[in-house]
DNA sequence: TCGCCGGTCT
């Protein structure tokens, strides 16, 4: 009888043989074949297989092969949800060396700032150096970046340094830049300069990069401006920190300005310059200049990656033009999901801020829901606040409350602002003050505070009370910050205050305010004058209101700025109620669109309504 | 094994 075949199985054994004895016969445990085939990044599933290589290569308790396990999780694309695996990794090595306690300190920087990782970090070091496991020079940068995380450890950083100088590592531009870097992020940019000019050889362009972004963040535009000028070398991230610290500073034309100097340079465009301009364009409310951008990454077939995803997705939520594109970003997060991006923990940012900004409760609730259970992301104070809004500008106060009472954190000022206001928008007196005293305590020096608990008064006619929070305010100290209105015409900024006589055109103006109001008064407006919180007459209070700034920019904008094009006014407080709908009704009677950015988002009024679906 | 920039809730 003839042998039977051999079957498929059989003939695969023959041709693997255990992949231990394999490895073994061709490489030596010092060059780790399973870790050296992961890509760059890693995702946790391709670092587990690589684990269970180890593990059948009976190398996984080897120190040196565990190390390098936990320098991939260090490197992969989203450490937060590995935390706990790398943790367990650590705790498989009996006396951790310092290559693997520097990767787990990475580990704990890279997870998301509200976590206690980053503090830990501080914790392991601690142990690291009564454990007698030595440090190097590779330490301290990881070290710096988990201290520049929380504010929690800003002692912890000065300590920091104080170690870095006592164990030699001063001279290191690494960590010198490390230390540059998080002196910066405390907003203590004085003593990121005092390291800058310290030791001026010990200085490479992450330095000056780092110092120019640390005084972008502290709004100092000036000195950005002139570090810019003279670092003797400049890379794609110089020029994008610097058009960032104009975005930052307001200087939004500046920012694109220098974008478009960037190109024409033919300096090399990177992600982060994308990111820059899509920002000063969201910021700005630039939907054309967004999309421009946009088509030209298409053009130039950028990569389409998920940072680049993200800004595109915000940038969308902000400029989001009524009926145009208000859906877009939710459309273009749904196309990368398609492709296999893997989003983050700002992408749902992006996506539920448009769910909120357009209303749309229900995908707001599947993008959250698919957000915790299918990417494993912890929610943050600005997913919750996005939620609350959302439930908040539906008129679903109850289920916002609700919502706040099963989140994992105590929710932070700005998220009680957000009911506050919705409390304001609905009426919600008992509610709104309760709320809007808490905060008052909470902040007592934020104006804001006091303007929207009397807002919650005098929605309720209640003028005793709006008196009574006004004097409160004025005897903390605390003043209404005045409000005024930007427009920009004729290369110039016109800036206006309220009832501001000022401008050298006063007359016209105001004969254009006049002549507005007897065009919307024919078209059946009639003022609303709740959000006045003085306590005085009607008839003075509609006079009031009638010379709000951004009603003096946009009579100026239709003097000025030719027909067809929109006007663009910049505001530094929220518009009150009565503003929002002459805007609108403008809009419509006198075919203009205008473009109204103030403190908290962009009213695009076009035809008779308001991007903002009346809700701000 | 490293650092700098960029996207986030009223």
């Amino acid at each position: 009888m003839p042998p039977p075949p051999t079957s498929p199985r059989r003939g695969l054994r023959a041709l693997y043989p255990p992949p231990a004895a394999l490895f073994r016969r061709h490489f030596s445990v010092a060059q780790l074949p399973p870790l050296s085939l992961l890509p760059p990044c890693p995702s946790l599933h391709q670092i587990r297989q690589a684990h269970a290589l180890l593990v059948a290569l009976g190398l996984s308790s080897s120190r040196a092969a565990l190390g390098h396990l936990l320098a991939a999780c260090a490197a992969s694309p989203s450490p937060s949800p590995s935390l706990a695996y790398s943790r367990a990794v650590l705790g498989q090595i009996d006396v951790p060396n310092v290559f693997a306690c520097n990767n787990f300190i990475r580990c704990l920087a890279r997870s998301a700032a509200g976590d206690a990782a980053p503090g830990e970090a501080l914790t392991f070091y601690g142990r690291m150096r009564r454990g007698s496991i030595p440090t190097n020079n590779y330490t301290f940068p990881f070290l710096l970046q988990a201290c520049s995380k929380g504010s929690a450890v800003v002692y912890g950083g000065a300590q920091v340094h104080a170690h870095v100088v006592k164990l030699g590592h001063a001279g290191d531009v690494f960590v010198r830049n490390g230390l540059v870097h998080f002196y910066c992020e405390c907003r203590c940019v004085g003593d990121a300069r005092k390291m800058f000019d310290e030791l001026p050889d010990r200085r490479d362009v992450v330095t000056w990069n780092a110092i120019i972004a640390g005084y972008a963040r502290d709004e100092q535009v000036e000195v950005c401006e002139e570090l810019f000028a003279t670092m003797p070398e400049r890379d794609a991230i110089s020029w994008s920190t610097m058009i960032m610290g104009y975005v930052q500073g307001g200087l939004l034309e500046k920012g694109l300005g220098l974008f478009r100097e960037m190109v024409e340079r033919g300096v090399a465009v990177n992600e982060a310059t994308y990111v820059s301009v899509l920002s000063a364009s969201a910021q700005l409310g630039l939907l054309e200049h967004g999309q421009f951008i946009h088509s030209a990454i298409k053009a130039v077939k950028f990569p389409m990656t998920i940072t680049v995803a993200t800004a595109l997705v915000d940038m969308y939520a902000k400029c989001g033009c009524i009926a145009l594109s208000k859906q877009e970003a939710l459309q273009l997060f749904e196309r990368f999901m398609e492709e296999g991006l893997c989003p983050t923990s700002v992408t749902f940012v992006g996506v539920l801020n448009a769910c909120s900004r357009a209303g749309l409760v229900n995908d707001g609730r599947r993008h959250f829901d698919s957000m915790t259970r299918v990417h494993g992301i912890q929610p943050e104070m600005e997913h919750y606040g996005c939620m609350v809004d959302l439930f908040a500008r539906s008129g679903l106060v109850a289920e916002a409350l609700e919502f706040v009472e099963g989140m994992r954190v105590p929710p932070d000022p700005v998220l009680w602002g957000t009911l506050l206001g919705a409390c304001k928008t609905h009426g919600l007196v008992d509610l709104g003050v309760t709320i809007g005293n808490k905060l008052i305590e909470l902040e007592p020096s934020h104006d804001g505070h006091y303007v929207l608990l009397a807002g919650v008064y005098a929605k309720a006619r209640n003028w005793h009370n709006v008196a009574k929070v006004r004097q409160l305010m004025s005897s903390r100290g605390t003043s209404k910050s005045a409000g005024w209105s930007l427009i920009e015409a004729g290369g110039r900024v016109h800036k206006f205050t309220a009832g501001d006589r000022e401008h050298e055109r006063s007359t016209e103006i105001y004969q254009t305010l006049e002549t507005i109001g007897q065009r919307l008064a024919e078209a059946g407006y009639s003022p609303d004058v709740s959000c006045v919180l003085h306590d005085i007459g009607e008839e003075e209070k509609v006079h009031v209101m009638k010379e709000h700034s951004e009603r003096l920019a946009i009579a100026f904008g239709l003097m000025v700025i030719e027909a067809g094009h929109p006007i663009r006014v910049v505001k530094n407080l929220r518009v009150c109620g009565d503003c929002h709908e002459v805007s609108k009704m403008i809009s419509k009677v006198f075919e203009r669109e205008i473009i109204v950015r103030d403190g908290s988002r962009f009213h695009h009024f076009k035809e008779g309504s308001c991007s903002c679906l009346d809700y701000w």
